[in-house]
DNA sequence: GGTACGATAGGCT
DNA sequence: GCCTATCGTACCG
């Protein structure tokens, strides 16, 4: 109940700080569809379709802040191509984090993705209804879980695809709420339970591409992760990391943002 | 517009 | 029985 309160409080927040700036860089990827393709077409130079092994062989935390400013990519089987910047992960570390699903090295059938190489995508179902997506990185059973993603191309298509799970009259969807969130992501860019177990370094159905740009450690906030509330110490620890004013990040923390302050 | 809250549903342990 | 969420609706200013 906490932390509903938490949340709710952030989201306002969220809404606050919009209007300060500082999320023009979401807006201008998000507005039109048009420019979106226009900006990548600019860049498509100075991308690196796929980022590979190497990439996802970090530390789970080094590895979650780097995910911040990649653009992950969806082909679908049409061929069409979906992109979202990340803007906000969670590390799991494994082992000795309680909150994560391998907590104290515990291995089962459904976590099986966070122990295999870094990379491997790790797609479980929560709450009955949704789905998460986790990427696999270097330490035994440690992940980082893809929470927010800025949608950059196919915003169309994602619409569709998140309209098709809500109820037909529903408001439409602004496009900073396509994939605000890690199950709206999954549903977004219709990622599937047979992703489990996948290569995202060497897949053709999802992967990462680098950009050109770098993220500024001033750009970056560190936050507890959500959700996690029974989990005691491990529930504070700021393992949650976003980017700063993006409108798209799913519940911003005033207080952590002020405390990341440089 | 925002905030608060209840309902939801299925797999995993 | 718990769970790394989300949605719709009711209410508020």
């Amino acid at each position: 109940m906490a932390e509903r309160k938490r949340k709710q409080l952030s989201r306002n927040e969220k809404e606050k700080a919009k209007s300060k700036g500082g999320s023009d860089k979401c807006k201008q990827h998000v507005t039109t569809e048009t420019r979106e393709s226009r900006y990548f077409t600019c860049d498509q130079t100075h991308l690196q379709p796929h980022l590979g092994e190497l990439f996802f062989r970090q530390p789970c935390v080094t590895l979650a802040k780097a995910f911040l400013g990649k653009v992950l990519v969806r082909r679908l089987d049409d061929g069409t191509e979906l992109r979202g910047r990340v803007v906000e992960t969670e590390a799991y570390l494994g082992g000795e984090d309680k909150a994560s699903h391998s907590a104290g090295g515990k291995r089962t059938g459904r976590n099986t993705a966070m122990f295999m190489k870094p990379g491997t995508i790790y797609v479980y179902p929560i709450y009955g209804v949704y789905l998460c997506m986790n990427v696999s990185s270097e330490g035994d059973g440690a992940a980082v879980l893809l929470r927010s993603l800025e949608p950059l191309q196919g915003h169309a298509i994602m619409r569709q695809l998140r309209a098709s799970k809500r109820k037909d009259k529903a408001r439409p969807l602004k496009d900073k709420e396509l994939c605000n969130g890690p199950s709206k992501l999954c549903q977004a860019l219709d990622v599937q339970r047979r992703f489990d177990r996948q290569d995202m370094a060497s897949d053709s159905e999802v992967w990462l591409e680098d950009t050109d740009s770098t993220t500024e450690v001033h750009e970056m906030v560190s936050a507890p992760r959500i959700g996690i509330q029974s989990h005691g110490e491990w529930a504070e620890k700021p393992l949650r990391f976003y980017l700063r004013g993006n409108t798209c990040v799913s519940v911003v923390n005033k207080e952590a943002e002020r405390l990341c302050q440089t």
